[in-house]
DNA sequence: TCTGGGGTCCTAGGACCC
DNA sequence: TCTGGGGTCCTAGGACCC
């Protein structure tokens, strides 16, 4: 029986958060706003009606709009951590196959409803709204990308009342129709505007063209774009939540920074969080990257950017080692002369904890079985119903994987995939 | 004088997402 | 004066190896 998608989207999320447990901000503009109260994360219906745009910058609002009746909210993460908890646990109760995809975004796998889809996510939707408070819209489809687009509609329409449901691809037509290329999920103004230039100004245009074509110019990402727009699903639902692959922590600077030992104090702070975030899911690191860069919103001011990245010849996750290694880096990439106003420190090639305890990390080994796992993944998501022979044979097992993973789809003979 | 082919690993950077 | 933070995936190129 096939599966086919729900996308469930918290409305407004961040706006709406902080509406739950003040029902008298209903009917007003709210934005929430980033650290430093820099630019507007989360606007409210009535703050998108004023014309505040996402992410754009406060001080720009401020000088724009009487900002007098707009409530303010500096972002809260811990609350909308938390509300995002509760309904994620009130959306799992209506379907095993479930994927939190963001902090206010889940994929839901359904089938067997015969025809009755739409009632059932009605239902859905009104117990989200009375058990947490949260307005959401729900887009169904044959495909991730397609309950994307439906759930835009459904979001942005009176007439859909928060559910729109595509049986296929078909019924997607009206729909592409009547929007542009930077709605669809996975097309940025970039591609948009090389799409364009090709000719290919249209979603339904996009729709129309021939996925092999297309992969030979744009690559394989594109396929699965225009795959999915065509109703074959390419994007598998990934239930069980994946391993981070790596973690970030990084701030924009309050003010520049043009001192080599306040830029150290950033760094050592930075490499402290994320470690300690590590430590927290268990996992260890054996790349440790740094970036540091001036201002790039003030291109007549002299600009520097770089990176550089460090394979640990052992996975820790000592806050001592890791933070030598950062300062070390950092005596590679700093430049004296320049004002700095963002710097960041991701860990990279994350593995449990327990492995290297254990001395089971072996570093040469990693990639390899990283690529096996991720095919295996495709493989156990797939049920062995595959059709793609892995044309390799002979070859190495790192290479035979990789082609396997380029393919549109994933697909894999797994039983010749498991005895290579 | 000619100047392989296939593969791994590492790094850097682009593009996109929320 | 004031422009977020945390992710993923893909590609390209160079060093190196056989």
């Amino acid at each position: 029986m096939a599966v086919r998608v729900a996308l469930v989207d918290c409305n407004n999320f961040y706006a709406s958060c902080e509406r739950v447990f003040q029902p008298h901000l209903r009917g007003k503009p709210i934005i929430v706003l980033s650290n430093n109260d820099g630019c507007v994360i989360a606007r409210s219906n009535e703050a998108k009606a004023l014309g505040i745009a996402m992410g754009e910058p406060w001080h720009l609002v401020r000088e724009r709009l009487p900002t007098k009746g707009i409530i303010v909210r500096s972002s809260n993460y811990a609350l909308y951590g938390d509300m995002s908890a509760r309904v994620m646990q009130v959306l799992a109760r209506f379907t095993p196959l479930f994927e939190a995809y963001s902090i206010d975004e889940a994929f839901l796998g359904l089938a067997g409803l015969g025809g009755r889809e739409e009632p059932h996510l009605r239902e859905l939707r009104a117990t989200v709204a009375r058990e947490t408070g949260i307005p959401v819209s729900v887009g169904f489809a044959p495909t991730k990308t397609l309950a994307k687009l439906a759930n835009r509609f459904a979001k942005k329409e009176a007439a859909c009342d928060g559910v729109l449901v595509l049986d296929g691809a078909y019924s997607a037509l009206p729909y592409l129709d009547r929007c542009e290329l930077t709605d669809l999920w996975g097309i940025s103004h970039r591609l948009a505007a090389r799409l364009s230039a090709m000719g290919i100004v249209s979603p339904r245009a996009l729709a129309g063209t021939d996925a092999r074509h297309m992969r030979e110019r744009f690559g394989v990402v594109m396929e699965r774009l225009v795959l999915e727009l065509q109703g074959v699903p390419c994007i598998g639902l990934e239930d069980a939540p994946a391993d981070r692959k790596s973690i970030l922590c990084s701030r924009s600077f309050g003010r520049m920074v043009t001192d080599r030992r306040e830029m150290e104090e950033a760094v050592a702070t930075y490499v402290a969080r994320a470690a300690e975030k590590m430590r927290r899911q268990n996992l260890a690191t054996a790349q440790l990257h740094l970036f540091l860069h001036t201002n790039r919103f003030r291109p007549a001011d002299p600009q520097y950017a770089a990176s550089r990245t460090i394979a640990l010849n052992v996975a820790t996750a000592d806050t001592m080692r890791l933070t030598t290694a950062a300062l070390d880096l950092l005596g590679g990439l700093w430049r004296d002369g320049y004002a700095y106003k963002k710097a960041g420190v991701m860990l990279l090639e994350l593995v449990p904890a327990r492995q290297v305890q254990q001395g089971l990390f072996d570093k040469a080994d990693s990639n390899r079985r990283k690529a096996l796992m991720t095919a295996i993944d495709a493989i156990n998501r797939d049920h062995g119903r595959g059709t793609v022979t892995l044309a390799a044979a002979g070859r190495t097992q790192a290479w035979a994987l990789k082609s396997a993973m380029r393919s549109p789809r994933f697909t894999t003979r797994w039983d010749e995939l498991l005895a290579v």
